[in-house]
DNA sequence: GCTAATTTGTTCGTATGTATC
DNA sequence: CGATACATACGAACAAATTAG
């Protein structure tokens, strides 16, 4: 699957979305799976990296990146389930 | 508004949610502030108290309350605006 | 079938940024 | 301008479901 392997520069750099209203870094995220699944880089019923290869993956935190997953979850493209992870959803219609 | 005065017996028990499968503490403030849209003691327009003030009436984190606040604002019966607070929302149709 | 590892779920606390009053 | 209020972000601990061995 599609790994975006986007860092932050430096680690210390903190709130860089509010700075120059950037992005949020949660957005940030859900934008770029997003687009890897309309892209169909990531195919309905691809499992997701886990939320620990997410934060090590983005450079962000744990928080945020449950925080992302929701959000897609919420939009219904993707579905997360304990134990398990986050796959691609199957689009409706 | 209505307050609900709901209080856990002790500030230690921090997880009791999973112990018998409770309901999260996020989602007893969703429910409550949902009975409270749906019952009509919550009325649109009406201003919601703060997310500090809500923390000492839940007597949970601002963490929960804000999660809290979002899934309701995702739901449509309330809006929250940086700086100004929440406001239950107009029902649609 | 049991156990350990993995993975998500819930929860807390705290710090800083930005908007509004 | 100062106070208030929400937004974004980090880190950590423990619970619960699933999977791997």
């Amino acid at each position: 699957m599609r790994v975006l392997g986007w860092q932050p520069e430096r680690a210390d750099e903190r709130w860089p979305a509010m700075n120059h209203r950037r992005k949020p870094l949660y957005e940030q995220v859900v934008d770029d799976i997003t687009t890897s699944i309309q892209a169909g880089t990531l195919k309905p019923g691809d499992k997701l990296p886990s939320i620990a290869q997410l934060t090590v993956q983005y450079g962000i935190s744990n928080t945020m990146i449950k925080f992302a997953l929701r959000i897609l979850g919420e939009r219904g493209l993707i579905e997360t389930h304990q134990g398990k992870g986050s796959f691609v959803a199957s689009p409706p219609q």
